[in-house]
DNA sequence: AATGAATGAGTCTTCATTCAT
DNA sequence: TATGAATGAAGACTCATTCAT
């Protein structure tokens, strides 16, 4: 049972190892360029010894997108089941994202680009996966709706769609450098600024 | 004269075939499935023809997404010249872009998906496109804030990000058949609930 | 009658003009590279044109290597009739390629390189052309044999093919521009020089 | 060390074998036929495999070229640094080349046609390979011309071509059996012919 | 476990040739 | 006669995947 939990071990830190690599590889040559042999090079392994770990190359990129998504979803769960305002809630999962796309920019830029919108994804699990991370986020919405904290008028789909595709392009934005963040400070100023904007959205009352 | 004119003519029109081909291929199999042969396949031409009219795949490719980005840029571009209040041109834009999405859903595919992601197109002109497009939308917003209408503490890039990000996610939650829209008013509907939830943040004045 | 020699006339002018387009192709990208695309281009006529005046590309490579290894065969044939010495004879034939090879460097660049050796043209009538040429020459050399004016060891096929080789390599060096010519005069020189060599040999000392 | 010194030594047997089949291929069909998938089928391997051994087509003719002019210039070079008079050293490289036309004839055949002569490879270094060998021999003919051996009117250029423009005609003559050689002993017959004309040029009476 | 040699299906791309105008 | 649009066979090249070592 010591030897194969080690092995275990052994399997699941050579799987991270090239699932890492590929991510690398994948941020820098997108879905099309992304080859096996770019991956065993990267992961400093040769090619053969992917075929170990992973059945082919679907399963790679499933892999690939496993782990990036999955760093998405925790952000959305974790806050809510957190006891807080909305706007904390929002500050918390924004925040986390912001800061992912500064520590973690590949993982992002997957979240962000092509693996989710490739058709072959689009048909998978991967697609429920996503819908699931939206729907986590609307019970949120739909739960300060019902305590009156909204604008009646507000439709909780809608304002999900609009949340996650705002903060997608903004983190896009940032990462193609078409808003250039020059300190660190900016990002907590974006941050903050997306969400007044988000908010007020939400529950302002109309101007007469 | 009259004899090169259709000939230009004649040209035009087979590019036009072949570009429409292609994104029906591209809507359905995407970036990665694309294929020459397919193309012609659609197009209902040999796949040598394609090489008579475009130099090769990322010719074609390129077409793919010219033709596509205008229909957008245009949206945007007629808009800012129109004399109407902020909202009006929201709705405007927003209008446009919804029925583009109901009547050539292939062409907002191309706009929404893969290929304005792909790293290729990043480093490309393609880029630039986008972020005039952008531009031309932000210059909107400032006049109107100039003008005191928006809430003093807006950053009008962020607002652009998330107008554009919002309404992309939306309409890919459409076309990817993740938001119901069972009847032809619904599309109105969610224009009108999108366009309140962005007005709203950007003009309202705190709860106190 | 006059109409049909008048339209012969035509499509030999065209063919000659569509030949003379292929031999400057041909001598610019080789067998390999050359295309009917660019052969018509050079001529300034439409590829389908090509197609009516030749049957097919070989139809236009047979014609290239005919009309140039002409000019070849009648240096050799109008030298051998005439009355003269051997070296006369020799000087002839020399000089005449020389000449050719400064103004029509493209034709002799044909005769010299691929497609005399190109396995399909040995395979043809075009290999039977050169070898009747290297008999032609060979006849002279029999000729001063008999007449006991050569070492009684000469072997005249060896010697004619070092006669045409030689003089092939030179001009080939010529060409290339590996052995350079800067003045006009030089050309005779070299021709005399090759002349002496071929006659006389190498050594200084003559044999008793 | 032993490892990658094995490693390396299959390598190059692979490399050698796909050489050797290509020089067939290429000697049977000519540069223009020279078809990767028919090398592959002559090696006895897939086509895939000769892109594991060599970057592309052109790669694999230049490998061609290389191996082959080698034989060549290895004949002119070792002759060279020798010890003899200037006619054992004509006869030395002579029945070297005489030699590797029977035994090797697929490597002369590459040697003399068309890649030679091919503008591409005109153009890249194995025109200067060629170059070289030529002033190789050239400077035995120098060496002898300053001891006062040869005729003090000899231009050693123009003999350097001369030698290998007569010597590459004869070996061709053979090679396309336009001179037959019946019996082993006809091939030191030639050679000695060669060099008499060579050295002693055609004529019976020396002039005085 | 690890390597990379070997395979070959799949695609792009070129270009000779045909044919409608 | 002249054009060039249209065709498709042919061949270079890539790369996922297998397998012997």
């Amino acid at each position: 049972m010591g030897r194969n939990y080690r092995k275990k071990e052994k399997v699941d830190k050579m799987k991270e190892l090239i699932i890492k690599a590929a991510i690398k590889v994948y941020a820098a040559k997108g879905m099309q360029g992304i080859r096996i042999a770019d991956i065993a090079k990267e992961a400093k392994v040769s090619y053969g010894l992917v075929y170990h770990y992973f059945k082919n190359k679907e399963d790679v990129l499933n892999a690939i997108f496993s782990k990036s998504i999955n760093i998405f979803l925790k952000a959305i769960e974790n806050t809510s089941v957190q006891e807080k305002s909305l706007k904390e809630k929002l500050v918390s999962i924004t925040t986390f994202l912001f800061n992912a796309c500064r520590e973690l920019p590949e993982f992002m830029y997957v979240i962000m680009f092509e693996v989710i919108w490739t058709p072959k994804f689009l048909e998978t699990r991967n697609f429920i996966t996503f819908t699931k991370a939206f729907a986590t986020f609307e019970k949120i919405l739909i739960e300060y709706k019902q305590k009156g904290e909204l604008r009646s008028d507000v439709n909780t789909t809608i304002s999900t769609y609009m949340f996650f595709g705002g903060l997608e392009m903004i983190l896009t934005g940032i990462v193609l450098k078409a808003i250039p963040v020059e300190k660190e400070d900016v990002f907590q100023r974006l941050s903050n600024t997306f969400i007044s904007q988000y908010v007020y959205g939400l529950t302002a009352i109309q101007k007469a």
